[in-house]
DNA sequence: ATCGAATGCGCAAACGAGTGTGCAATCGTT
DNA sequence: AACGATTGCACACTCGTTTGCGCATTCGAT
């Protein structure tokens, strides 16, 4: 900073007057007289005097800084989120803080135990797929600084929520399979230690029971992201397994999937149709470009910063909120027809 | 915040001494007696106090936060350059805020006002494609703040910079395409107003010359985006122009190019070589996979962190440095023989 | 016994801004 | 002329922490 910032006392100093007095003309107090006001606004201006805003948060209390833990910006998902909670947040004169746990329990630790000794006034945090415990976040609720979930959240910690409705879009997207003649379906299954796993298994599970397709628990395989969907889909094929479509649980599968079958001479969509999940801008860079679950990233970011600062500005109620936001399917070539 | 935080005051009053020595006493203070300090101790941690980081920031005039001003996050090189600035800076106690241009100069401009009427210690930034004027950097410089450029940077504004051997990368991707027998080598170029569009293309430009390739200037384009990639290489097919390869500014362009190459029925490698830019992770999942430079994003960020550092450490000095890093030329499919 | 030094702690100011209270000076009224 | 009301401002404290200085008390040495 600057070696010598301008202060309220420099511009009381220069007119003689008392910063009291300086404060409250900034301010358009009533009591001050329109000479001094103008005085000191000229004088401000002149100078450039910015008010500190550490001086304000000291004695508000409030730093007006709000933290984000996202498992790791790299997803088009979570970088979108972040524009969002980022949109919202300057609209609202708020700062944010974003740090990633790449998908890491004990760097997600660290960071809430940074975040403490911080000068948070909210945290907006989309749990690690390691994260079961939630004592980490215990501390938040023991200083009382409101946490409301994005995406990932843990169901045992009551706090405001914003989620996407991921079994409504893993039902879309495997009725669309079905829709599209597909009988084989398999998934590749995010942790089904999380909530978001989970319900986009069971929507796959429920849309193949509403249409009458057997369930074969052999082709739901715990599989999500590129590297390992290179090492399962070559082992479906070289194990014999029969199938004629791929939902997985997000966009970077899927382009692996597209990979495997593209070099084993395995034509998409005509011998297998593949869906992913996020809608990533690699959907539409993939070839064939992949049809996937769109999930609303950027409405989920300004959602929940919303919730954020509706928290902050109260504190006490105890009404918590799960905000589900719906999905869309958008349909692309590695989909389409036979 | 907390409704009463527990400050240096509340363990003076409890232990009826005064806050300076619980304030010296937590410092290890040789002035202050073993078993006060194990009192106060003590205390301090049945309390769970956490000293005030606001107060801290006040008195010591630093915030310990600095801001970063990035064209979008989305990119992959663009996030692994903010991870490597987290990086450094969690590793000395700096937070970061991250905010986004979004390519645009207006926006660019307002989050520079945004940061100057906040806190940060230090600014890195790279500039939007649109900004050519600089005044709005100036500031930082009246108010002492220092300022960083990483990858994308303004000639004229003197401070510390980290940027990408452009030129090199550009040189070694082409020289790689006229190997492979490639000798009508389009280029896909970024916008002249930045060095770096400048450096790629010259680099371009003179491996053709020094493999005594022809340079024509029709084959130089400005298009550097996935659409504009559509259109422009929509438009060499269709106006019957000749080449051989494309080497394109950045990946999503050369993702573009390959979408349109394979709805025309081009084959990659095989008719025309395609490399691109940035080694972003949609280029292993393009078809074919696609040859990139590498750009080390996350070194950037750190060698940027730590520049800044630094800076804020040495205010004074004016050797400001510029770090050049290396490129990769990482060969994949795109660009394999004929 | 007296002096000097060392020990251990408190006072008060400072960082920058906001605000309740009090107190002059001026105003208008009778 | 005397009164109360209004205007316009300063004082002093607040937020939480650090730190220069001063001041007792104790200790050791002479």
């Amino acid at each position: 900073m600057k070696s010598h910032q301008v202060t309220i006392k420099d511009i009381a100093r220069i007119l003689g007057i008392s910063a009291s007095t300086v404060s409250r003309a900034l301010k358009d107090h009533p009591d001050i007289s329109v000479s001094t006001k103008e005085q000191v606004n000229k004088v401000a201006t002149e100078l450039n005097y910015r008010p500190n805003p550490i001086a304000l948060s000291l004695r508000s209390r409030r730093s007006n800084v709000i933290g984000v833990i996202i498992p790791e910006i790299v997803h088009y998902f979570f970088s979108s989120v972040i524009s969002g909670i980022e949109k919202v947040a300057s609209e609202h004169g708020y700062s944010v803080i974003v740090s990633q746990s790449g998908e890491n329990f004990d760097k997600e630790v660290a960071l809430c135990d940074t975040f403490l000794n911080s000068i948070i006034d909210g945290l907006l945090i989309s749990v690690s797929k390691e994260t079961t415990d939630y004592s980490h976040l215990n501390l938040f609720r023991e200083e009382e600084i409101p946490v409301v979930f994005f995406d990932r959240m843990i169901e045992e910690f009551a706090c405001d929520r914003v989620i996407i409705n991921d079994f409504d879009g893993a039902y879309k997207a495997t009725e669309h399979l079905i829709i599209e003649g597909r009988r084989r379906i398999v998934h590749f299954a995010g942790p089904q230690t999380r909530l978001i796993g989970r319900n986009r298994k069971d929507g796959y599970l429920q849309a193949l029971r509403n249409n009458g397709v057997v369930v074969d628990e052999t082709l739901i395989i715990p599989c999500d992201d590129f590297d390992k969907a290179i090492v399962e889909t070559t082992k479906l094929i070289e194990n014999g397994i029969k199938f004629d479509a791929i939902f997985t649980a997000n966009d970077f599968t899927a382009a692996g999937v597209l990979k495997v079958l593209k070099m084993r001479g395995i034509y998409v969509p005509r011998d297998v149709s593949v869906v992913g999940f996020g809608n990533d801008y690699i959907s539409k860079m993939t070839d064939p470009a992949l049809t996937s679950v769109q999930q609303p990233g950027f409405e989920m970011g300004q959602k929940a910063m919303e919730m954020l600062i509706n928290r902050i500005k109260n504190p006490k109620s105890n009404d918590f909120k799960t905000d589900i936001l719906p999905t869309l399917l958008v349909k692309r070539d590695s989909s389409r027809g036979k």
